[in-house]
DNA sequence: AGATAATCCGAGTAAATACTCGGATTCGCA
DNA sequence: TGCGAATCCGAGTATTTACTCGGATTATCT
């Protein structure tokens, strides 16, 4: 047949089945919250979904399988939350500041709801090509997003809409999630918010780079 | 006696079993980037080491000893790298945007240098409090010196100039490493440092916000 | 040289865990 | 109601791998 490193044996098509499978990837998320990764064995998850072992690997080849699974069907939901604040903050037309601030909370609050299960999934578990590729999308698709509403906006006159949008993306993605899981000294979250958003604002609305210096 | 979750059995005491340690510690840089954490058994490392397992555990009691050990060697040249780049850049006088520039290009260099291993490090292997303490220690002494020049810019008028530091440490950190890891689109390695500097630069001299929008 | 300490060795062990398989149970449908 | 397909089960296996230990080898010092 195929490699077959993702493509489960058996297709769930009853009901019955699908609730199995809903189950075992809320079980996953709980285990490797609680466990970490590399602790949360197969076992575990069954156990946690009251399910057992063999039903597991009827609906997913391997262990990497749940985890891709799980994360796509985590980001795609971060995803949906984050586009709905922005388009919240579309409809309330504020400023770009305004806008920023959503974003960025929203990133934010996106974090704070599970960081272990983030902290498992980015920083101990492998990252098979599916799962790069997955987080490649979600980027895509909140810099697609977000690019909509800085051209919409007048405060902005950007050369490369497209690139700001990604950095914009990366950086609050980086600095919430580092806020999250590290803080900074005594920095409160307000305090956090306000500054990121300076910085996001202030690059989006600053000159280009003076002549002499470019390389 | 204690918990001996680092300490080892024996410490090398003559110059022989110091370059073991030596030989040991870049073994295991070489193995985890090839192989990732998980991967690069310890039976590899010392294979790699050319020396017998045995020889490894006398100076390392587990395999995170080994991984702490290699990332506080590695940190620490790190810093040393950096630092060098912004003693050169403090006796050049230069623009903000110079110091900025050569901040983010050194922080580029040294994630190109090794990306393999960085990935394994910080997307796969385990977090101990102490790998945790390392970085934090890393970013503080990055921050200090950034800090020291900051303060000597007639550029800059920071409220907190210890905050900002860590944002711009923080930032460049994260959007240098996904650059090397992933990229952005058709973004070249030039066009990058160009965008993270403009990015940094507008942060560093832009304006507090405005008043209505702060929370 | 002799004694003691340090270093090195590597076959072997114990434990963990991803994954299998053949059969029992329950569902969908005629 | 009965039959085939889908689903579920869980004790057992095969493999991997971190780590041990008792002894051989080499250095240091007097």
């Amino acid at each position: 047949m195929q490699d077959d490193r993702l493509t489960p044996r058996k297709r769930p098509r009853q009901r019955r089945s699908r609730q199995t499978v809903d189950a075992i990837l809320d079980a996953a998320a709980r285990v490797f919250s609680q466990r970490g990764y590399a602790g949360g064995t197969t076992n575990h998850i069954a156990a946690a979904a009251g399910v057992s072992v063999g039903s597991l690997y009827d609906y997913f080849p391997n262990k990497d399988a749940i985890l891709v699974a799980l994360v796509e069907r985590q980001l795609a939901t971060m995803v949906d939350r984050v586009q709905d604040h922005l388009r919240s903050a579309r409809e309330s037309a504020g400023s770009l500041e305004g806008l920023l601030r959503r974003f960025v909370v929203a990133m934010l609050s996106v974090h704070e709801t599970q960081p272990d299960l983030y902290h498992a999934v980015s920083a101990e578990a492998p990252h098979p090509p599916e799962l790069h590729a997955c987080v490649l999308q979600m980027e895509e698709s909140l810099a697609h997003a977000l690019e909509v509403l800085l051209l919409e906006s007048d405060e902005v006159a950007l050369a490369d809409s497209d690139t700001a949008a990604h950095l914009v993306v990366q950086t609050s993605e980086a600095l919430t999630h580092r806020f999250v899981h590290q803080g900074i000294h005594d920095v409160t979250r307000e305090r956090f918010i306000d500054e990121a958003v300076r910085l996001l604002h202030a690059y989006l609305t600053a000159p280009p780079l003076t002549e002499a210096s470019v390389t």
